[in-house]
DNA sequence: CTTGAACCTCTAGTCGCTATAGGAATTAGG
DNA sequence: CCTAATTCCTATAGCGACTAGAGGTTCAAG
């Protein structure tokens, strides 16, 4: 029982303290006791959940999923199938997402190379927008966020 | 003058009625003229307009860049330089994000390659997200929203 | 005991949409 | 011409994962 402040478990998690309440409002993070005064009061208990959570947000996973190994984790003799697929599933997506951004990353390349330097009206990067048809191949990303990289 | 309803606008641009919409209300789009009785009808530009957000929103472009080289595609006689820049700057963005998204793929296949497929105690799944220590290299991706890809 | 940093709650804003409710207009078929 | 199906309208709220701000309270060092 380390009992730490907020700011000082905020330090050594790596997660705000704005973000350590809101895990806490969602329940994603156990509501710790509190001070006389009404302040959190962590253990290292709660230090390793938040690590684990960074750790999986920085790997892509979203809360959702995150619960879920947690839960997972929290009954060790459980067969690990469920853990395991939903780290493929997350692997297939950011292998999904790595593929639409090189797409996107070739035409965006051939965009600034073939920019003349000159007006706006001979802009590659300009044309290349309003006309589809002067792009290579597809490119049409996705959607996911992922935390800050402070 | 082509008249098109909005459902029409939105089939040949690949861009959601809502979506529509939703770029009006925060003036991303010209408002067109109005039926008799009440409902929007396009021409060619709004298509033309549509495209060049789609595209650029599919190259990841933010909404607000977009409306900068909207505004200078407007302009065809000024230098393409800040063209050039914005789509330089997507580009960086771009490879930034790739190669966190490397990095982040390489850890979950470690994590998924590792897994014993046994219980959830042993497994290599839960563990690293448990002790980043287990972790090969860094990981810490980014930040941002590109459009679906139905 | 004072001061200033850190803490508290609550609300609202970010980005780029998407969904829903409750209606009004349009269009195609008979 | 009439009806029914479809499309359209506005307005509001919600998504994920936070972030920012206001206005007030508690704590810890000196």
């Amino acid at each position: 029982m380390t009992d730490l402040s907020i700011g000082r478990l905020a330090r050594l998690s790596g997660v705000k303290v704005p973000t350590i309440r809101y895990y806490e409002s969602i329940g994603m993070l156990d509501a710790p006791p509190r001070s006389p005064g009404g302040q959190r009061r962590y253990g290292d208990g709660h230090l390793e959940q938040l690590r684990f959570i960074r750790h999986g947000r920085e790997l892509g996973f979203g809360l959702d999923d995150l619960r879920a190994l947690q839960d997972l984790s929290a009954r060790p003799d459980r067969s690990c199938e469920e853990a395991d697929g939903i780290a493929r599933k997350q692997l297939a997506e950011v292998e999904r997402r790595i593929a639409g951004l090189e797409a996107v990353r070739r035409e965006l390349e051939r965009m600034v190379e073939r920019c003349s330097h000159g007006v706006v009206d001979e802009c590659r990067v300009i044309q290349t927008l309003s006309d589809h048809h002067l792009c290579a191949g597809d490119h049409a990303p996705d959607h996911q966020t992922v935390p800050r990289d402070t």
